[in-house]
This record gives structure tokens, C-alpha cells and sequence, in this order.
DNA sequence: CCTTATAGAGTAAACGTTTACTTTATTTTA
DNA sequence: TAAAATAAAGTAAACGTTTACTCTATAAGG
């Protein structure tokens, strides 16, 4: 059973397809109100529906926006990308996906992919956009937004919360708690994302309180994620065993320790506080539950996919900083 | 700066349109090794991509899936979208991603969305494919597949673990590890896939080991999470405090009753084992770590698209049923 | 050396829409 | 009541490709 095109519809209204098309865009003129009716009978009735392809050939639009992660996998990115449907949704178009798995050759195929497939923006998600892909950028001629990311390429809109800031919060929120022992893990610490901002943020508040950090405050692993959390854990355990406090770069990585000092018998909030980063709904779901820096990636996603439709048409957009706050919970003791 | 076309690498290379196209589609015949030199090299110099909207509307192609989800937040929905986008990707497909919040008016929205964009396959997560979509699906002409779901549509292939069985499996295993008095949490038992399954799994477990189910062993609420878990192991208490083990019908309930547990005193797995289901990442960061029934869902994800990819190739494929093993970890205790 | 096959390359139709332009019929205006 | 304005509907070009078909020149065959 062949799909049935505006020529079969014409056909069978006994009009032409200007007629319908007419119709179908519902442009007011052209038509009859009972041409109208009878056309759209006709449509129903054949249970006709436009192709889209034609459609954008013609009108050089794709209704279609990419988004490109590292990979959707985890809770951050499917948070993300809920809200950046939900926002493309809104403003009619539809969302690619793409896990660049970090690679840049990968990247740079999910990007030449976008740019066969018309894609009218791209939000470039958890990642930092380096100036590899400038070329391509340039060359694609449509909106890019960055979001929970960085770019290195000049006029492109950021979307996230001011990461340093956020850092410093959660580090003097330990300090006005009382503790004056603090030690921070982290992920490798020249990621320009999740890795530097933080713990520059972590630097200055312990500056600012005059408790200058010393490098071995700071324990990073290869990344941000559970197990990580665990061994930086031990080996600031192994070096700073007089630590009351600490901040974790993420929350996976906070769940770790969390994990790992209950192995050790170390008893949180009471012999150690910790905070983490992100509010995941992992955060609630550690015992105690994670006190801990919340980025509403929902909505930053939805933001960002906003901003993304706004730029496509036409109006011009900059970079937007949401605001973080400071979830109270029980893993940092309250003197 | 206007995109060029086929046109103006024909004009630029001083060929026509025809042989341009032949070049680039690689056909071997039409044109000599010199004119392909050459073509390909104005393709490079001025940056040509083909446009992947006029192709498919003369292939009658758009080389995309639809993939529909209840939501794409949450670790599930991330990790079966991480596989199917690998798989899609492998096969030359874009994946478009499409909420429904299970909103049948939405899902009937998207349906035509993803028709209109003439997606060659579509993929249903997560969520029961009633037969309100019957007309829609029949009429889209292109291959669906259920994902970690269940078709109430004829001919429709379904790639998920067996859940009853993997139920009865994690029953048996608190059983044949030495408990005799067992609860079960859940969400709604009308679920037809997280819910009667997995309860039916467990009941006959109970059957089979001579201690038939009382109503009141299981403990049901409104969704599948952290909340709803915590809710029901308090009713669990309330009514069965001799209960020794518990199955919960998914990780997040599961981290529920640990978290109320210790909120209770109780300490797990020695006064009380409990058994989750999904092996989400959450299932190694709660403390103790949980034991849980696998679902590989990245592969399930991965499977899934597969099959559907080869489904638009002409292949006639079948269900899948993926196995799931018992991932032990510190949640049970062992007698 | 003439016929026939063959390879290289061009022409134009087609895919399913939208839309500017045109035609025809009807209504308004004077 | 004729001219002018307006409304309804049709015609055909265009969007950027692919591809069947055609044409030309060169190679092969006798």
C-alpha cells in the first residue's frame, strides 16, 4: 500500500494541488470554505499526511536540531536531553541524538551527518567544543549552543551554571559548617568542564578563608564517576587522615566516597561531611542522603534548546549562566 | 554565505550535474579516474556536502529511526538510547528522540511527526504499544519494534529480558539462599511490563517453594522509584515484620528500602536481604552494594535497533528475548 | 576501412511539495 | 450595465538530487 501524496488527494477532491496544498497550510486564501471541507474529507479520509522531506526540500528547512554528547548514557545527559526535547517539541522541531564517545573524528562525522540532514542548530552537550571543529562550525552556517560545556570558538552561546562559583558555594558551605580540614576529589583536573572551574573554585574559598590549599588536598582520578570517587577517597584518607570535610566534584564520585567510608568505618555526617555536585537523583538516594550542588539539568537543557530555536529564528541570543543553589541534606554535620 | 549544490560543483569543474553525482556516489561507471580527480577536488575546495533532504526524496529515503519514550530522563531510557544509537549509527541511521510522557495523545502526535519526516523504522521503549496506535502503525508501513515493552499489536517484534522468569529467578535465589519469609515492593500492578510480570514471577516462585503469596507480601505504589519504595517497604513492615527478604521490582525501589531501612535501624543484609532488578549503576552505589537482576540494557537497546535496521533491509526477523543473569553483590544475605 | 561495441559524459524527467503567476468567475462600483 | 476589483482555482517552475536515456568519440572486430 503506497503512501498517497498530494497528487493522489488532488485527484480524488477532483482539485488541483495547489488547491490542496493550499488547504493544508491553511493559508486563508485561495480556497472556498466548502473546497476546504471537501479537501480535507478527502484527506482523512485517504489518510494522507504531507511528507516532510519534500516539504523541506522546498522550504529549505529541516525542522530538525542535533545534538551531540559524549554519550547519553548517565543520568546528566538523559536529564539534558529530556529537557531539550521537551523545548524542540515546543518550538515544532525534532531532536537528533548523537554519542560523539569524545572522539573528534567521531564528532566530526556526527557533524558532517548534521549538515547533509539540514539540521537548522546544534546543541553541543557536556563537552568542550575545541577549535578542530571551527571549520566545520563556520562552514555549517546554522546556531550552535553549548551546553554544560565550554567552547573554544568565538560567538558560540554557553549554557551552564557558573561552575567556579558554584565550587567556591560549596566549599565555604563547609567552612561556615565548622570544618577547617577540607580536601576536595575531583576528576582530571584539566577538564575545562567538570575538572579545573571546580577546583579553582575550591582554591579560592580556602584562600579567602585564609587555609591556603596545598596540592594534596586535591585526589583526582581519571574521571568523575563512582569507582574514581572511591579511590581518590583512600588516598586522601592516606595522606590527610585529619580530614572533616569534603567536596566531591560530582555526586557518582560523592556516592563513592560515601561508599568507601563506610567500608573504612568512618561514620558520615559525624566523623565526615560531604558535599557533591550536579543533584542527581542519586543525591537523595545515598544513605545519608547527599547535601550537594545543584544544576537543574532539565532545565538548563530546556534553556538551551530555547535559546538554540530563538537564535534559528533570527533573534539574537548570549550565553546564559543558571543559577546554582545549595541542597541541604544530611551528609554534612551542622556546627 | 550560501550552501552550494551539485550545481555549482558541476559549474565550477565544468561537468555536468549527472557526472558530479556519479562521482560522488561512487558508481564506477560514467565518468574517467582523471574527471573524478578533478570533480573530487572542487568538491573539496569548496567545501560541498550533499544535501541528505534532496537525496531522500528521490531515494524515498531519510535514513532515520524514531525511538518513542514514556521520558528519556532516567539511567534506562540513557542506556537503551546509548545502544540503539550505536547500532543505528553502525547501520548509517540518525535516531530522532521523541517523549511521550505516556501520553497517548502525544505518542499519536509524534507517530505523525515521524511519519511526515518518513522515518524508515520505529522503536517503542520502555512502554506498551496498545492498540489505540494499531491504525497508526499499520498505516506508517514501516517496522516497529518494542523495546523493554510489550506489543498488544499483532506481528510486532519485542526485544526484552523474560521478566516473569527473571522474577521468579530472583525469588528463588532469596528462597534457595535461606529465606522463607518474603516481601516483594512494586509499582503498579497493572504494569505490564515492570509490573504483572514481575509480580507473577514472584508469586509462583512463593508457589513453587510451598508458601503460596499473600496478598499483603506485596506492597505496591504508584511508580517504580525511590519514594514509591521507601513508602511501600514502611506498609511492608506495618503489616509483616517477620519479613527477612525482599525483592524489589526495580534498583530505585530497591535503594528506597535501603534508605528507610536504615532510617529503621535495620540492617541490611543481616536482619534484612534485598533483591533489586534493572542493574542500573545505582545497584553498586548504595551501601551495601545491591544485589539485582541484570538487564543489560545498552545491549538490549543495541539488539533492538539491530533488529530493526535489518528489519528495513527486508530481513523478516523475530523477537528477542535477552537473557539476565543475578549479579551478586552485598544486599543478600547468605545462610 | 567500415561496422559494432564500449566508455565517457550530457539531457531531462522524476521525487512531493510550495508558490508566483495566470486564468476564470463573481461581486462591487459608478 | 460596463468596467474594475476581488475571490477561487489552476498551471508550472523551483527546491537539490538521482538515473534512465541519449549522444559522441574512441576502441575493437572482421
Amino acid at each position: 500500500m503506497k503512501k498517497s501524496t498530494i497528487k493522489d488527494v488532488a485527484r480524488e477532491a477532483n482539485v488541483s494541488i495547489a488547491t490542496v496544498s493550499r488547504v493544508l497550510n491553511d493559508t486563508g486564501k485561495g480556497y472556498s470554505d466548502k473546497t476546504k471541507q471537501h479537501v480535507m474529507q478527502t484527506i482523512e479520509r485517504m489518510g494522507y499526511f504531507p511528507n516532510a522531506i519534500a516539504r523541506g526540500l522546498i522550504n529549505n528547512e529541516s525542522g530538525t536540531i542535533g545534538v551531540l554528547f559524549p554519550a547519553v548514557s548517565g543520568m546528566v545527559s538523559a536529564e539534558l536531553l529530556h529537557g531539550i526535547e521537551a523545548a524542540a517539541q515546543a518550538f515544532g522541531k525534532s531532536v537528533i541524538v548523537c554519542n560523539t564517545l569524545s572522539d573528534p573524528d567521531k564528532t566530526e562525522h556526527y557533524l558532517q551527518l548534521l549538515y547533509e540532514k539540514q539540521v537548522e542548530g546544534v546543541i553541543f552537550a557536556n563537552e568542550r567544543l575545541t577549535s578542530d571543529f571551527q571549520k566545520m562550525v563556520k562552514q555549517m552556517a546554522v546556531p550552535f549552543v553549548t551546553l554544560a560545556g565550554t567552547s573554544e570558538i568565538e560567538g558560540i552561546p554557553e549554557v551552564k551554571v557558573n561552575d567556579q562559583q558554584a565550587s567556591y558555594d560549596a566549599t565555604q558551605y563547609l567552612i561556615k559548617h565548622g570544618h577547617s580540614q577540607l580536601a576536595m576529589v575531583s576528576g582530571p583536573p584539566h577538564d575545562s568542564i567538570a575538572g579545573t572551574p571546580r577546583i579553582e573554585g575550591f582554591k579560592h574559598a580556602l584562600a579567602d578563608a585564609n587555609s591556603p590549599c596545598k596540592a594534596t588536598q586535591i585526589s583526582w582520578n581519571q574521571a568523575f564517576n563512582f569507582e574514581d570517587g572511591k579511590h581518590a577517597f583512600r588516598s586522601i584518607m592516606a595522606h590527610h587522615p585529619e580530614t572533616t570535610a569534603i567536596f566531591a566534584a560530582s555526586d557518582e564520585m560523592a556516592a563513592g566516597v560515601i561508599s568507601e567510608a563506610h567500608a573504612q568505618g568512618i561514620c558520615i555526617p559525624n566523623d565526615l561531611s560531604i558535599i557533591g555536585y550536579d543533584n542527581t537523583k542519586l543525591a537523595m538516594m545515598t544513605v545519608p542522603a547527599l547535601t550537594t550542588v545543584s544544576q537543574e539539568f532539565d532545565t538548563m537543557g530546556y534553556r538551551a534548546a530555547e535559546l538554540l530555536c530563538h537564535s534559528i529564528m533570527g533573534k539574537d541570543i548570549k550565553s546564559l549562566n543558571l543559577k546554582h543553589k545549595i541542597i541541604e541534606r544530611e551528609s554534612v554535620s551542622k556546627h
